[in-house]
DNA sequence: AATGAATGAGTATTCATTCAT
DNA sequence: CATGAATGAATACTCATTCAT
């Protein structure tokens, strides 16, 4: 129902020069720099050519409009996320259930650390633009991945839709380690929100309470 | 950081004569209409105003601006919410906590599929304030209730830090249930989410799994 | 093949109110007085709207956009033409050819006679849009009129084909008319042109040269 | 009164290596290309440059602005009008004006079914400038020519003021055929339309309908 | 109370042109 | 000679809000 914007959202050329790739970095610093500081209401593309010491004509260059240059922030936040999922995927065959969630769930919490403010502006005062940017694929392609951890341990797993568990323990992640970086900061950066989510997924999905707190390396950097 | 919006947010009268609470009316649903089928782009209060069949002075009669409006929407929306709650809030003491939870999030349910459209855009299309808005106390009132209600059966959880577990319980049901409006419609409206969603939570706080389904009555309408 | 463009030519409203009518008249006046004493690149929508005294908000009130200030610049003086198209069509069905055609093309210089500035730059400086926008219709009620003022006048035409030699007296008729008035004032405000060109075309016509010179009453105002 | 430019409209360099004139040649080329296809609101000097496949400091290496560009292609099509008027001129002594004439039109007739899509762009949709661009002198040098051709047989001729006469006679040509081209593209071609111009002329000029068609050798190619 | 004409600050975007490499 | 990254002045148009009637 709600009409579609019609957009590019892809920079109009892939910089290759030195100075291009300058010119572009210092764009986007800016743009998140205003995002954070002034909130969207100020994010204006001349606002951002200025405070990226860049005339606004090359701003256009590179980003075909406004929008783009959301984007381009969105895609560098969910290329971490996406990094995190992989990480998680590439956990030997052997490593049980929990293991697999801790991880996961880790992970996710220090990609909402690198720049909290940021993430939080993306998704709390972007405009028409919820999840729906969200890089094409990067929830199908994450799904994926999620599906088949699952699945690889599929005798540890009580709940029978496989498919409604993966939307449900992904929501979760997503919503409580998102939501805790403003309304949990302490609880986020000492691992306790991780290893309560860790515990409730799990709990969940195989039926039976996670014993003792047992870290695993992975999580470390 | 982020620029705070100097506004009010309380429709500037509290309507007494019938023609003015007709006007009012014919806003809202006018607000609702234009939101839902068109998106926030095309929200513009000369818009609404039209569709309400009103001049526009008379929605500054009774909106002091823009963001006012959108105000009434979510106040609305988060009014049913509330009483949600307080359903649950309501049963028996004796009420088991599982029943509770159940209660809980059968209710939510409820309240997202009344006008998941309208929901859909209130929290996604929005700019400058996320839940920032959400009626002045609601989560915090909404907070209180649930806090209280799981102290009342302190003895059946086992989660040691109480205030998280409100905070991650919240926030799992919240995003899990509203986001499956566009994501897992067949599995909201079946009952199968809530149903999973319950298993989790309740798993989570009393460390053992929910045996069999023991449907509650307050749930039926 | 050219990219033809999307827009609307009708004004916003039918003004009905005293002060709206008085806002549009100020805007096609300061419209006019712009592109007359600065040309078309200075035609700039915020400069006709200062220059009218109104605001820029208001212009676009009555026009959609700046295409549509000329179009209403050039409906008017279309509509001048096509009175004098009228007014040969008036002539008594007794009237000969040569005095249709006298009547005709006098009435025509005294159109192009009112405003000729304005006229030309309308007619040179306007990129985008030669006669196309030339209010639609006009072209065609005006030939048909034409054509049946030769039509009832067959026997004295000698030429076969009656719908192109409408198109060549028309065209000749604009041509002629139009470029004297940068290009030979003198002789279009004598009406020395309009005698020669009246001679051409009933001669053309007739088949025989148009002897004395025998003023019609019509074009006398 | 309206506001001249102040630009240079000849090409910066005559182009003497090889090399250039392929490039200069390139830039005309996809000038005429995208201002037949695209109109002239996508004539931009990059997209020039690009379609040519040359950098847009080689663009500005030949022409030294947008309306010199223009100017070219304007000067090549005006080039091939004045060697018609030539071709008239070039009749010999004892040709009768009917004949002139005849050659006169028919030459006109031949520039204009060229490029003829080309030709109505450059007409119509150039905004500044309608004109006063035309190759200085053309039309001066032009207006000379048939002021001779009509001088040297003054004797057949029975319109007084001979430089009225050539006015009309040349407006009346431009105009009937150029608009042919759009309006009467069948009779342009036939040759139908060329034949019932000149017979007006020539009727106009000698006071005597020209009997029979006795073509002219001269306008066979 | 209602009307709707008027306001005008604010913004995204284009495109001719320059000039360092 | 050629390149193409960078420039930035210029402009159409929107929309929340006010206020005279």
């Amino acid at each position: 129902m709600a009409a579609a914007k019609k957009t590019r959202v892809i920079p109009r050329k892939r910089p290759a020069q030195d100075r291009s790739r300058a010119t572009v970095e210092a764009l986007v610093e800016a743009a998140a720099r205003i995002l954070v500081k002034d909130g969207y209401d100020a994010f204006t593309t001349n606002r951002v050519a200025e405070k990226a010491g860049v005339s606004i004509g090359s701003l256009y260059q590179y980003f075909p409009n406004k929008e783009a240059l959301i984007g381009e922030l969105q895609r560098r936040h969910v290329e971490d996320l996406e990094h995190g999922i992989e990480e998680m995927a590439a956990q030997p065959a052997s490593a049980p259930l929990a293991d697999i969630v801790r991880v996961a769930v880790e992970r996710n919490v220090k990609s909402h650390l690198i720049d909290p403010a940021l993430h939080r502006v993306l998704s709390e005062e972007i405009p028409g633009l919820g999840k729906l940017h969200w890089e094409a694929g990067f929830v199908e392609r994450t799904k994926l991945l999620v599906r088949k951890a699952f699945e690889s341990r599929r005798d540890e797993i009580v709940v029978p839709d496989l498919d409604l568990a993966v939307y449900i323990v992904m929501r979760t992640v997503e919503a409580t380690v998102h939501d805790a970086v403003v309304e949990r900061p302490k609880e986020l950066k000492s691992g306790a929100l991780a290893e309560e989510v860790t515990r409730m997924i799990v709990s969940y999905l195989t039926g039976k309470p996670l014993s003792a707190k047992r870290p695993v390396r992975a999580a470390a950097e």
